[in-house]
Formats: C-alpha cells, structure tokens, sequence
DNA sequence: GCGCCGTTATCGCGTCATTA
DNA sequence: TAATGACGCGATAACGGCGC
C-alpha cells in the first residue's frame, strides 16, 4: 500500500516527459502465496555521456526445484502428431494403458533390467524440496515404442514399428503402459475414437464416391479389387501398408513394470553431455577461420572488460534499496578501451559460434550472413552483425546480401529457402522454413560450470531501437533478469562480465549439438526461447543464464573487432 | 570508476553459482544484501510477500524532441469477435442444441454410411461407475469441437475451427450433440470402437489405392473431385489419424442431432464478422458464456487503475538524479484491488483491441483469440493470455487460416485466405504470411497526449522463463528503458501507470492506423519492431514508449480476473 | 460439467559423433 | 565414407486445474 503511494510519487516526478532513471524496486505486494523473493541490488553509475548505460538485476521469484534430473535422460522422444493414439496399444490389451487419470504416481516403471528410462521421472525425492506443494508429476503413455523413444526417432506405432522392424528388432518394439489402466477408459479417449471413426467414415464415402465416378467414367476399371475393397469395411486383403493390424494384436505392451526389454542400453545419459562432457571438444583451437574470431577465446576476458566498465561515468544514481542498479560509462571514452575488450569478446565468440558455422550452421541474415563451408575458415559475417542476428536462419548461406533493411516493402524473397527450392512449386515451406531465429546456435552456447556445477548460458538476440540492451536472466534459485544498457561494447562487457562471475565460462564455447534451430513458421522467437528456458530449468536444476540482447545496430562488428564505435 | 568497482563487487558477490540475488525474498537466500552499495536496501516496505517487483530506467542518448501533436487521438473500437456460440451449430437445425437436460443419451450417431455402429455407446448410465443413483446430470451442448475439447484447448468455435485447421484435422472438427457423458466408458466399449477405427481406417487405405491406381493408371483423370479427396491421404505415413479432408464440406455433427447447419461455408467474411455481424446472434443469452468477458469494454479503465496503481507500494527507492527509478508495488493487497484493475485491464484490452479486430484485426492464437464483438461484452482469451501473445496475427480472425500449419506434409491451403484463392497455386506464401507477431494489435497501442504532445506507447510482449518482466522503453529525448519486474499484477500496475504518466492516455487504446502488421515472411517480429519505433520517433519527433512485456507464464488469466497470483 | 489457460511430457528432425 | 548411435531442442500433445 505504502509503496504503491511512494511510487506513485516518484512515477510523477518522472511522468511526462522523460524521467530519468530509477529503478525501482517495488516490492509488490506480498504476493499471497508468498512466492520466493527476490532481491535485486543496483549499481548506480552512469551515465556519463549522453549513452549512459545502466544495469539492473531483478530477482523474481518462481522457482521451483524439485526438479530432480531431467526427466528421462536419454531417450525422449517425440513425435509429432498424428497417429493420435497406437490403435495396437489399446487394442485387446486387457489393461492397455490408457492413461486414466490414476496413473498418477509411481508405478514408474523401471524395472527390470535396465531400464533406467524414465529414471527419473519422479524418483526421487522429489520434490524435493520440501515444502509442501506436492506436484504430482504427470506422466502420460507413450505413443512411440521404447525403441523409438531411446533412437528418438520417428516411430509409426506399429507394433513392430518400421524403424524396429528395419533393424530386425521386432523383439524391441514395445510399449510401456503407464498405468493400471483401468477398465474403463477415459472419455476424452473415447472421445477420440469416436472422432475419428467419423472422419473415417466420412472420408470412406468420399472415396468411394471418387471411386464410384472413376471406375465409371474412366471405364479402366484397374485395380479389379475396387469393388470388393469398398463394399465392405472389411479388411480384405492388405495391400498396402503395415496393416495395422486390425484388432488384436498388442503385441508387447509391457505393464507398467518392465518395459522394455533387455537390450537397450541405459542412457548414457544426456547428463554427461549436457552437463560437462562436452566441453571437451571445443575445437576451439585454432579457428579458423572466423573473420571475427580475433582473439582466441582466452583472449581478454570480461575481467578486464569488467574492470573498464566499472569506471563508466556512473552519474549520481541512487540505487534502490532492493534492486540492484548499475549504469554503465556510456561515452566516448569508453569505446576506446572498449575496443580492446570487445576485441576479446569478440574473440570468443567468434570462436565459439563461428567454429560452429559448419559444424552448427550459421545464420545467414537476409542480408545475409554467410557461413563458412565446413573445411575450415571462411565465413564472414559475425554472428552478432544486425544482419545475421535479424535474419531468419538461413540454411544455405551462401547468399550475400547485406541485410536488406526491414524495408518492408521489399520483399526480396526472404529466403530462397535452401532445401528443394522448387521453383514452380513455392515452398512448401511448412516445416524447416526457418522462420526466423533468436536462438540460433550462435547465440546458444553452454559452458563448463566455473564455480561448481554446470551452468548454461543462452543468449538471444533481439534488435530494437537505438540503444544496445542486454537482458540476462537468470535462472538460478531466485530467478534474475539483468538488464543492460549502452554502447555494443558496454554490453559486450557486461555480458562477459556476468558470464565470468557466474562461472559460465567462456561464453564463446558452444553446446555440442545445440544447431540453429530453424524454428516453425509463425512461431515467436521468443516463444521458443520460453520452451528452451522452460527445459532447460527443468532439466538441470542448475543455474542458468540467458542473456538477451536488445540492440539496435548489430553489434558484431564491434564485437568481432573490438571497436566500440557505436 | 567506483562505480564500476562498486558493481563489480556486486557481482562477484552473485558470482558463481547462484547468486541469489537479490531482491527477494526469497526465502531461501538471505537477501545479499550488499547489493550496490548503494542503497541496496530492500525496500523493506514491501516487503512482504515474495515477489518483489521492481522497475528500472534507464537514461539513454539519441535523441529529438519535438512533438508534435499527437496523431489521432481516439479509435478504438472494434471488438473481438468470437462467435459466442458456434453458429453453424444453432442454425438450421431445429433442436439443436438444446440444453436440455434430456440428451443424455440418445444420440446416436449418424452415420452415413450406415453403420451405427456403436450405437450405444454410451450406454452409459450405467455403470459408469457404479450404481448410484441416476443421478441426472445436464449436460450442456458443448461449444466447442470434441477435438479442441478432447485437448482442451480453446476452441473458436468455427466451424472448422482454427486449432483444427491448424492441425490439418479440419474434418474432426465436430459436435456432437451430447456428450457420452460418463467420464469412462467401459472398455468393450472403448474397444468396439477402436475396433471400427481400425476397420475404417483398413479401408479407406484401400480405398485410396484404389483411387490411386485408377487415377495413374486410367488416366483417366477426371473426377475433379478426387484429387481433393485424395491428398489428404497421401501423406502416407500417418498411419492412422484422420487426415484431413480437405475443406469440403463435411457434415460434422456426430451426434444424433447434427447440427451444424449449412453454411460451412467459406467463412462468412471476417470482416462482418469481426466487426460487428457476429454478435447479434449471440445466442448466449444466458450463457453463457464466455468466462472471461466481465466487464464490457468501457468498464473501469485504466484511470482507476492507475489510481490503484499509484497506491502500489513503492519502496523506498531512491531514485538516482539521472535516473529514475521506481517500484511498482506488488504483492497480494494489490492483487485484489488489482483484480479490479487488472480486470478493466483486460476489459480495455479487450475493447480497444478487440474493436480493432475487424480493422485492425486480432491474433488468434493456438488456442486462438477470440475478440469480442463490439457490441458488448463478450469475448474471451484475455489479450494478455499467453496464447494471444504469442501467436502470430491473423488477420482474418476468426476463420481461416490459421497460421498455416507448419505441417509440412499438410498443404491444407495456408491461408485460404480471402484474397484471391488459388487452389492450383498454393499460396505464395511470401508476403502478408503473416509470420508471427509480437507487434499484434493487442500489442500496439497508443494513446493520446496527456501533458504536451502525443505519445506513442507501443507494447510488445515476449515469453521468457518464470517472471514477468515488463521493459518499457521510451523514446525520449534521452531514450529511456524501464523495466519492471513482478507478478502479473504488478507488471500491469506498471504499464498502467507509465501510461498515464506519460499522457498515454488508456492502456487499451489503439493506434488508429495501426494494424497489426503482418510482417513478411521470415521476418523477426524484433526487426519489425525495430522498424516501427524508428519510424515513430522520426516521424513525429515527439516521445515514444515501447512496453515490452517479457514473461513467463501467461498472465491472461490473471489479468482477466484481476488475480495477481503469481 | 465445461471451457480453456498454462505447464509438462512426448515426439522426432536434423546434426554430430562414432563406428564399421 | 556410409551407417549407426546419440541427442539438442523446437513443436506438440496432454492434462492439471481453475473459474464459473
Ligand atoms: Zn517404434
Ligand atoms: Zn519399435
Ligand atoms: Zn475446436
Ligand atoms: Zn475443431
């Protein structure tokens, strides 16, 4: 309440035109359920020059742990959507699973042998933590084979899958039922059935029909079996496709317990790598190539950058009580130096997201960065350049052009789409349109954890107006949001900065597989970076960082070099 | 340079793991409290609950003043549509839906085709569970498709509804009249079901062959009718699903009564609808309908809000002589004030937004928005819902396209889109696709002047991780950047209140001509943005303020009913 | 009961890495 | 070098819940 009045003032003293800074730190209301705090401490400062930068750190509240793991290390799977349901699972099963609602807890399998699959899952204590929020943990039946959940490749839910049957594995093709299943099935199941009997339905008749005028119209009565195939639902004889088997069948659904047979071997578990394997391959070394790349990773770190950062003309910012308040030397002065700690930056970066090009993929701005072909240096724009970080993800780089201003008029084909470029036939461009990116692999990237375990660093990079931002969040028990605010080389700095004190290493260092994703057309950037952030916490429990770059100009350039021009 | 230092301590005090930070409260980690040195304070006053807010300015460079005066002052208008009741149901048919108690039962379904197979279905009753009492339940017509109520998602209640044509699955967009009722079915029944599934789906495979061979091998070609039947299921893999029929027609009622009536049709243009047309009919009468539709567009607006707003607790922050700095009070006292406000909020929202749908048209989201009508109230996902902001706009709001579905596979027309359909000539796809937004209509709102000139005030909202974080940036003459952190509420009370401040006039206001853009393909809805704010500030010299809301979870709900829960 | 929001758990593509 | 095993991670499907 009292807050709500003292802000109110200070709001107005601000209103109108621009008020200068402030931070704030409101508390909020003390939210009922009470949530975490957070605590957030400012740096004032500032503000010399006309850029004055500032910082901010901002707890929040969230949080969660429990957590334990990941889910399921290894296998996960997925699949996209279609064949709602494996008819075989339920099928004649007698408890075929059936997700009723009850599954609810334990009952996880595991079990036998090796199972360590969904390991996880709850086990542990869960919840860890206590308090009290028990948060059942949901679980849901599979709809890929445990096979093809492990390969995480693209399983038919046939019973003996293809995937399965191609490697000769039919033994290995089965099914974990989640649950006791009752004997009555859910009505959303059922629901389902019923839904699609009637599309079948329909289209059956359709096709008759097409049929129907077919064979009469054409006369060519080919496939002499028409007649007998359509009358009857029947199931004459199958001519095509892994008949799926009319009823019957459920062939291995293994009960809750043992899934899974023997083989399979227990994940590796994506811990290893995710967490610290793999540093180990950094190719860091020499490089190559990357126009940018100057300095090596080690180059100058943010320690110095830091340092230099620390003196930007920090106005007289009062810092508020909770949030923490930085400002960052805005000015001239600074890009001097900064130059040099940009430079190592740059460096860094360079090495981690340009080695990626081909390995990872770059990202090609409309403008067009180009990547590098694999074999070693090449490549040329900086993955931090406006153009590469504006551009949607584009898998061929070889196009050039320099960003083509968001003109929109323009509509200089976007993206020439690299895959089949079917000229007569635009694009299919559903899937793999690479829309656009925000979390391509460059700005993606994992380190060893300095301090003690691993900790993840992402980096997404938003363009907006005049001003370069960095936001980096944090998600750690109190999860943080650190904003940053100035020149490119301001932000480089803090962005080094933060890495280093959170011990994320090297910030050029990528992640193994992390590949620029080519997100769904329509999608938000920022949509996918939720469902990143959201595993990623989830996953390990660790803390993890995101930065977010606001910026206006590309700031590769300065990165690659140093330079702090603005 | 202290300051420097000064924040360099500060960090390294986070360093490492996690650092708490901050401001919080959270229970766990004792508040750092070093913070900044400077005042670190954590606002104690606020203190109570865990999620601490905050807000933070910051000065930057650039630019111009002027002002102008303002453009266009009110607009607004429109108001979201959403068929509050799915017209196509209602219409023709004589009984259809009715409410009636009775339903229960009966329905058969139809069949084409004959069979009815599982007629009985639900037979229901009975067992169901158990014995008991018969109790007689009612049962409402449902409103939504069994597909999006099968998923539980937010159906728009069109015909093939959004999320069903967004999936390709325009064909398992159905009604049924009534429900099966029970919550299980049992499993004979479940089975027979699934077993006429199989049967089906045997068949229309075979069926397609059939096609197949007669149209390849006959030549014979014709049947223009085929083809369209065809594709759906071509996409071989599949194996089961319904595989969308193409649009046709389709009768979709299930249940006895199908209703469902005719049109079907190609949607009744948007435009009618959107704007106006639709809510005539809203059958809703009593209805129903619509949870989230409370107040009516005027309802309180954000002057109240702002009022209550003001009041939220501010900590005691200082505020830094360049900078500003200001909390927002968070917590739960607010939260139930802020239901009010948060509330008119959304109401607001909701009218100027909604109003502008016909115009300037609404996002749908996965879930797909469904604006109000102007007339009155109506009208659902609040604009702040997690699903709206996120999807890309949609320009025709209710119906059609959907983003088009990624599917691959699926070349379900992308946007049947109003203009010029070329069936051949699948969509160009390339420009108005509607890629994503970020700058929606919701999103985008200016306001009149308050103190000099007008003022931009443009919002655009991103999903991150865990909090909601709102940033506010000004486009001053020293650009500015607040950003506020807190729970839902809070973040609201922010906006509110910087939008009054800054003579914004009304949160929920539109931009007069601002529509929401539809970017071009591939575009980065950031690029975009960029491009805007820049042509803003140039345009009229006068202030900007871009809002950016970055958050977690939705915050719909929450400001739909004024809860501030975190 | 119902609509449907927002969170979770799956899926499975597309790359790497590792073998054969 | 091809083939095979792994697996990051965006997209989805599923579903707990909540408000009415
Ligand atoms: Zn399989
Ligand atoms: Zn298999
Ligand atoms: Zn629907
Ligand atoms: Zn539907």
């Amino acid at each position: 309440m009292d807050d709500n009045n003292a802000r109110k003032r200070r709001r107005s003293q601000q209103t109108t035109s621009l008020p200068p800074i402030t931070h704030l730190y409101l508390p909020g209301a003390p939210p009922p359920s009470a949530v975490a705090g957070s605590s957030s401490s400012a740096v004032g400062s500032g503000g010399g020059g006309g850029n004055g930068g500032s910082t901010t750190i901002v707890g929040n509240v969230t949080t969660h742990t429990t957590t334990t793991a990941s889910d399921v290390p290894a296998y996960a799977s997925g699949g996209a959507a279609y064949p709602p349901f494996p008819s075989h699972l339920a099928m004649g099963d007698p408890h075929a699973h059936h997700p009723g609602p009850t599954y609810a807890i334990s009952h996880h399998q595991r079990d036998l042998s090796g199972g360590d699959m969904y390991a996880l899952a709850e086990s542990e204590g869960d919840d860890a933590d206590q308090h009290g929020p028990p948060k059942k943990k949901r679980r849901r039946q599979a709809l890929s084979c445990t096979e093809c959940k492990r390969r995480k490749i693209k399983c038919d839910r046939n019973h003996p899958c293809t995937p399965c049957k191609r490697r000769g594995e039919e033994s290995a093709c089965q099914w974990h039922s989640i649950e006791p299943v009752e004997k009555y099935t859910t009505k959303v199941e059922f629901e389902h059935l019923r839904n699609e009997v009637t599309v079948l339905r329909d289209r059956c008749e359709r096709l008759e029909n097409v049929v129907r005028s077919l064979m009469s119209g054409g006369g060519g009565g080919v496939g002499g079996s028409v007649p007998s195939a359509i009358p009857s639902g029947l199931p004459s004889n199958p001519p095509l496709q892994p008949p799926s088997t009319t009823s019957t069948s459920t062939p291995h659904m293994i009960g809750s317990t043992h899934y899974y047979s023997a083989h399979d071997s227990p994940a590796p578990s994506y811990a290893a790598i995710a967490e610290g394997a793999s540093h180990h391959h950094r190719t860091s070394s020499g490089s190559g190539g990357y126009p940018y790349v100057k300095t090596e990773g080690a180059g100058m770190r943010s320690p110095t950058m830091a340092s230099r950062m620390r003196m930007g003309g920090g106005s007289g910012g009062e810092m508020s009580p909770s949030m923490g308040h930085m400002g960052v030397g805005g000015g001239s002065g600074s890009g001097i130096h900064a130059g040099g700690g940009m430079a190592g930056m740059g460096g860094g970066m360079g090495m981690g997201i340009g080695g990626g090009m081909g390995t990872m993929g770059m990202s090609t701005g409309v403008g067009g960065g180009v990547a590098a072909s694999s074999g070693g240096s090449a490549l040329k724009s900086s993955p931090l350049a406006l153009s590469s970080i504006t551009s949607p993800y584009h898998p061929d780089a070889s196009a050039s052009t320099p960003l083509p201003p968001p003109q929109l008029g323009a509509q200089s084909q976007p993206h020439s789409l690299t895959a089949s470029g079917l000229p007569g036939q635009p694009q299919q461009q559903s899937k793999n349109c690479h829309a656009q990116m925000l979390i391509l692999g460059e700005r993606l990237r994992r380190a060893v954890v300095r301090g003690e375990g691993p900790v993840s660093f992402i980096a997404a990079v938003v363009v907006v107006v005049q001003l370069v931002v960095v936001v980096l969040l944090r998600l750690a028990e109190p999860v943080q949001l650190v904003v940053v605010e100035g020149t490119a080389e301001e932000v480089m700095e803090e962005v080094m900065a933060v890495a280093e004190e959170t011990g994320m290493g090297e910030a050029g260092e990528r992640i193994p597989q992390a590949r620029p994703k080519t997100l769904n057309q329509g999608t938000t950037p920022t949509k996918a970076l939720s469902t990143v952030l959201n595993r990623r916490a989830e996953r390990r429990r660790a803390t993890m960082t995101v930065i977010v770059i606001v910026t206006t100009r590309g700031i590769g350039r300065e990165i690659a070099r140093g330079r702090g021009s603005a």
